[in-house]
DNA sequence: GTCTATATGGGGATAGAC
DNA sequence: GTCTATCCCCATATAGAC
């Protein structure tokens, strides 16, 4: 059976046709992260082979198995390394706010900014490829996800979850945690860029511009936290 | 080989072991499409196998081509079969309000009820299966998405937009657009139950008490669609 | 470290008996 | 309509030469 040619024939998705061509020598283990994170983020974990991998990397399917072991180990490799820049952007943002505003509480929409605007920057400047990445995060299979989370993510959010309390003393709890939940979700879903704003502003709008999704998304949110209680009887 | 007998072999996800069992002889189409719809929902189209839902469903993995010819028809069936239901209510809904108030436009908080909550009664009475796979839509394959939501959402869609400009006549029509796509971001992500909720609240929430999901998110989206107006300089 | 070749299994889809 | 048996392809992962 000829079958390693009828496979190895298929080139496929040319999202980074041979990154290693310009710098070469500078280790296929970064090309190959490089070419999974756009992958990844474009088809998700199930929809991306290993083989598609390989061939945009420029390297052999056995180099992903060399240097990464498993797929699943992979795309924790993917998560890990962007992952921890973005966090300790937050975590440094909260820690300055906090200097600066002493004992007195942080501004809500500076606390905003210093939550969300990490990602919008991120996607900025390397491109969508992470922050979709991250957004696809919650539709990826639930013991992956949860594993990203717990050692990426978790801790950052509760000092923030904090720093909002601070802030917004008269919320009760429960108020305060399903509000967050909205937030993070209001730019989740935004990073993901699903083509919604694109269909309903029938194309005046681009989803990809994150200057303007800064722009609008900060006093939208401010405005959300700050909404009166709800009501008793729903 | 004897492969069939190993594939034939693996049962998995036993979320729905044989659902014919009770009322067998009620077509073994609705068998289908309902295993279908919860496995979907919980493992996204690429994570979902035929024979996995074959299984589950009690049938022959030919019957599942039997009615359905492709994995993509059963998944678009899957969307039809219910996506229609709610897109009418939802319609519906926007019909009455707008006959009561006449030549007035209607209400803020009523249009986001109406908008939103078809979405969330669904979830409290048939289980979260359809609207976690509505919510996972935005992140499967890019071509299916887009026919399902053109073919079942977009009409709608459209029609709360004007009857949004209507009621807030002073929002620049590129900040409607974003907001009403930040909206429709706040209530996919609660109802894609990511599990944030219980982390930020340390277990003390439930994101799947859509009681609770409504009360809450009505005044948050009301509040952010009256924000005031985006600053130029970001 | 990097490659080719291959092992082993699951995937969608179909043929054809009943 | 429903089943069993099977086709053919592609998936992840590994062996072993260079």
């Amino acid at each position: 059976m000829a079958q390693a040619e009828r496979t190895a024939a298929s080139p496929k998705a040319n999202v980074a046709e041979d990154v290693r061509a310009g710098d070469d020598r500078s280790s296929a283990r970064e090309a190959i992260l490089k070419v999974a994170e756009t992958l990844f983020a474009e088809y998700g974990f199930n929809g991306t082979s290993m083989r598609v991998i390989a061939t945009n990397a420029g390297v052999a399917l056995s180099q992903l198995h060399y240097y990464f072991q498993t797929k699943r180990e992979l795309y924790l490799a993917v998560f890990l390394h962007r992952g921890v820049a973005i966090t300790s952007e937050r975590r440094r943002l909260l820690v300055a706010a906090r200097a600066k505003y002493r004992r007195r509480a942080v501004p809500l929409a500076l606390l905003i900014r210093n939550f969300v605007l990490p990602y919008l920057d991120y996607a900025r400047r390397d491109g969508a490829a992470y922050v979709r990445l991250y957004a696809r995060l919650h539709t990826e299979p639930e013991e992956m996800a949860r594993e990203i989370r717990s050692r990426v993510y978790d801790e950052t959010t509760l000092e923030y979850v904090d720093a909002f309390r601070e802030t917004l003393p008269n919320l009760p709890d429960d108020v305060l945690y399903w509000r967050l939940s909205f937030l993070m979700g209001t730019y989740n879903y935004a990073l993901l860029r699903s083509g919604r704003l694109e269909v309903i502003s029938r194309g005046a709008c681009d989803s990809a511009d994150m200057e303007q999704a800064a722009r609008q998304i900060l006093p939208f949110l401010a405005a959300a936290m700050r909404a009166p209680l709800p009501q008793s009887g729903q």
